[in-house]
DNA sequence: GTCCACCCTCCCACTGTTGCAAGGTCAAGC
DNA sequence: GCTTGACCTTGCAACAGTGGGAGGGTGGAC
């Protein structure tokens, strides 16, 4: 019925590190442990772990999973809630999809313009280099504000 | 002629903080200083920085500005060069593109299904809790891969 | 001589995830 | 009994990028 965390890590699809980190922030209760130190899950802990796998899966952050699982555990909570907290959620994708499509539609019209073979001068460079920059369709972005997704599923030493 | 660093911020849009973090990082070469240990900034300085800016505007990471300064630098760069870094940054937005893409629809969808009053069952719950989720088109992509952009520019507390 | 804005260098926070290290535990085989 | 190897424990560091603060020095105006 009860089994270590590697178990309930395969079982769950959440690493065995996360697992741990989870417990680590209070997301996740702290689990049983065995006579000599091991952590012991049972099926009920794995879905709970399912359940955060899900949510990071919809980009949910840690504290709005936080407050799904809240919402979860509580039988008489208005769907009214999840709902709003998924909408917000949304709001947030979309924000982030509008930055990125901007950044892309600057990217391909910079990339239309330049030739791209063995000659040195490049459009692409030269906006880089003079302000002035001329976003493909939205203005852009001053840098700094809008809000992304979840820093850590991203760029993994794509460099 | 030369001047502190808080007017080359202002004057090419970086923050203070981050023109240190990028002289640390080596992106950007050490100013000059003068003899209390300010440090000095030219003309010539503060349109690196600009440039900089506007390669974080598009989404480039660190690793990426310091190939495309390389490339500034050298005045007998093939533009395909160029042009096939900013190909292939395109190419990590539309990854990314996707992925939320697929996220909000998968919510989207289960707003839609969800009545949103005051009675507790919500089917926005009930996929996150039992596995099979039931994404809106694409088959989610199970947690872990998908590089992203930017992490520092994205989700600032928004917790 | 004092005040304030600016500069300096550190360290810490945040996001989420992974890696490594130094050790303990358990079940198997010999 | 003893070794081996797979597993578990803890903790610390790193990645990306940015912001915040502490504690102290500098520069110029009054």
């Amino acid at each position: 019925m009860s089994m270590n965390i590697g178990e309930a890590a395969k079982a769950s699809g959440v690493s065995t590190k996360m697992i741990r980190h989870y417990e680590s922030v209070g997301l996740f209760p702290k689990a049983a442990r065995t006579a000599s130190g091991y952590r012991q899950y049972t099926v009920r802990e794995v879905s709970t772990l399912r359940f955060i796998r899900q949510s990071r899966d919809l980009g949910f952050s840690i504290e709005q999973i936080r407050a799904l699982l809240g919402l979860w555990q509580d039988r008489k909570r208005p769907s009214r809630t999840v709902r709003a907290l998924a909408q917000a959620h949304i709001a947030e994708l979309e924000e982030k999809l509008k930055e990125l499509h901007a950044m892309k539609a600057t990217l391909e019209h910079l990339v239309h313009c330049c030739h791209g073979d063995d000659r040195p001068d490049c459009p692409i460079i030269d906006t880089l280099a003079h302000e002035g920059a001329a976003p493909a369709d939205a203005e852009h972005p001053s840098r700094g504000r809008t809000a992304g997704l979840q820093p850590g599923r991203t760029r993994r030493r794509l460099g």
